[in-house]
DNA sequence: ATGGATTGTGCAAACGTTTGAAATTTTTTC
DNA sequence: GAAAAAATTTCAAACGTTTGCACAATCCAT
């Protein structure tokens, strides 16, 4: 095939008769070049369609305008909605991205981590998996003075800036939207209580309860493990079967939310009517179920992007001491599931 | 912060007091080197965790290990599933990936395109969006010797490796499916003639209606333009109240067939009694839906996995002229929306 | 005219690695 | 024991860019 030969800056130089340093320095305007030299130089490389060698300037500078991204599982609705606005932010910025999945597992995310090291990103987006609690593997990138910003699932034993949902706070206005309807008995299918996210949208649960004089009961709290339809459709039978059963079940996502919806839909028990339904991250089956599932929408897009803007910043200002937290409203869509009045 | 300073090759020679170059070689074990140099420098390196820096590898040899990869959309089932192999695949292989989407439109594909040619990716894997017709910024990777290799979404306006799915039979398949169910007028909603994909599932829908004598119609083939839910619904609405109503549906796409539900849902029509539908893709929705939806699986991650594992094989071999078809195996996965009898 | 700014350009080193060829040392052969 | 062969090591250039510093040229004020 062709692959012709690149054109150099000493191609440039040469057929100019300047020296490589002012062929350089006129292509970036540095004011101490005269004006007819730049105009000289520029012309001339757009002509020839001179396009620097990234490889060399990378190397020469020390970066490469790539950023890692890691998450749990690319193949999920509200990951791949964050990746895409990370991807959408950096390319705004001038930025690429790697993506990388750990699987929910501590070992892969490491090795992504040390990969992502290895090849020399510039700095690093992560959502850490449930095994994660020391976070070892992350400070090494601190350490060679590489940022990091984390997001949605996170660890307080790592000091970087963190992107995160009001998950308290969202769980809190579902809740408070089931006993605006009218709902008495509310249980709570919640996270692992390792995980950061499941605790604060529990807390969330727990103070709307309490706000509004609610009855509570520890049998209405079920933990899960695996997090998957299976788990909620066994909770949901669990549930109902108990003595004193819910009128109303508010699931740590929508994922659980779907197998209590299927138990409902066979035991042919009426949602909303005689039970109500919320999830959590509004995935695109919340509104394809039928009823359509209402559920706490985590702005995943807007995630991605603040997430990758923030990192940027840290990039550009060679600053890895930031902390800062940054919360994205969550926004409760209601759908037929809990629309009892 | 630390950012000690890293330890080069340089650094190594002085200490040990022998050449760069025998530090180099001795590193990647060199026959020349004699066994106790290369063991001195190896146990040197690792006592003081030596690594190559990658960026001033990557120029002299003027390649970067990293893959692009760029998707008409990101956040869709399918292409996150693929996208979740090539990953996986890439990985093994010692390659990263960097993630671009075209949102199905030229102009972002075409930046997407020129991005990852100026931050050098050593090839270039892609579906292409709706809108591309003619490749010249893909014939731009092969000028400059990279690589590429299509799959899903094809033109065959370049001459690169293409991974596919046999769409053909994919689409005979399902609608022989539903001949063999006892369907007797079986209406298409099909994809845009400009691509490639809808075309071959037309053909093996026809194909199939040929094979088996059942009778044909062009009022039962319906050409999607958007290709989304509300066309399944607009077009199920359509067929049905056409003088000649087909007993049966095969969609382009399981959100089309999903539109399709959802009419049949609202007038009260059954499924599969009265009518049969298949989808194509089966998405996660297509087992959640109730009933539950029939629909062609494309094994997207397989897909991903060996469209990355020819790319490298072509960017080890320096090749850009393989042109090789690698079709996949669709599967017919049947539930409820098909299974009559 | 002389000196001091000011402006524009070039020199050369540096980034860290790889690699062909030359140089050195060691071993073999007759 | 000298020449040839083999084994090991070093030299130095190369990759393409950036950048501190020196140099040269022009201009202005005295």
């Amino acid at each position: 095939m062709t692959e012709r030969k690149k054109l150099t800056l000493k191609d440039i130089a040469k057929e100019l008769g300047i020296s490589i340093s002012t062929a350089s320095r006129a292509l970036k305007e540095h004011p101490d070049i005269a004006d007819d030299t730049i105009k000289m130089v520029k012309d001339f490389a757009e002509k020839h369609h001179y396009v620097p060698n990234i490889l060399a300037v990378n190397f020469r500078k020390n970066r490469t305008y790539n950023i890692g991204l890691i998450v749990p599982e690319l193949v999920h609705h509200f990951f791949s909605t964050v990746i895409s606005g990370a991807i959408d932010g950096a390319k705004k910025l001038g930025y690429n991205v790697l993506v990388s999945q750990s699987n929910d597992l501590l070992a892969d995310e490491t090795t992504a981590c040390r990969t992502m090291l290895a090849s020399s990103v510039d700095g690093l987006l992560i959502s850490i998996s449930n095994e994660t609690l020391e976070a070892d593997h992350l400070k090494e990138f601190l350490e060679e003075g590489k940022p990091v910003v984390q997001f949605d699932k996170i660890t307080d034993h790592l000091n970087t800036p963190k992107v995160i949902v009001d998950d308290f706070e969202g769980a809190y206005q579902a809740v408070k939207h089931l006993i605006d309807q009218g709902y008495k008995k509310i249980a709570h299918i919640r996270g692992r209580r390792e995980v950061k996210n499941a605790n604060e949208r529990a807390l969330g649960y727990q103070k709307a309860l309490e706000d509004h004089q609610m009855e509570q009961s520890s049998d209405w709290i079920k933990d899960c493990v695996h997090i998957n339809e299976q788990e909620g459709y066994d909770f949901c039978e669990e549930l109902l079967k108990s003595q004193n059963p819910p009128d109303a079940i508010f699931c740590i996502t929508d994922l659980v939310a779907l197998g209590v919806l299927k138990y409902l839909k066979e035991k042919q028990i009426a949602v909303p009517q005689e039970v109500g339904v919320v999830g959590f991250s509004n995935w695109k089956l919340a509104e394809i179920v039928n009823p359509g599932l209402s559920s706490v929408d985590q702005h995943g897009y807007e995630m991605g992007e603040r997430s990758i803007v923030k990192l940027i910043q840290l990039i550009k200002d060679h600053n890895i001491e930031n902390e800062e937290v940054i919360e994205i409203k969550t926004k409760l869509i209601i759908r037929g599931s809990s629309l009892k009045s």
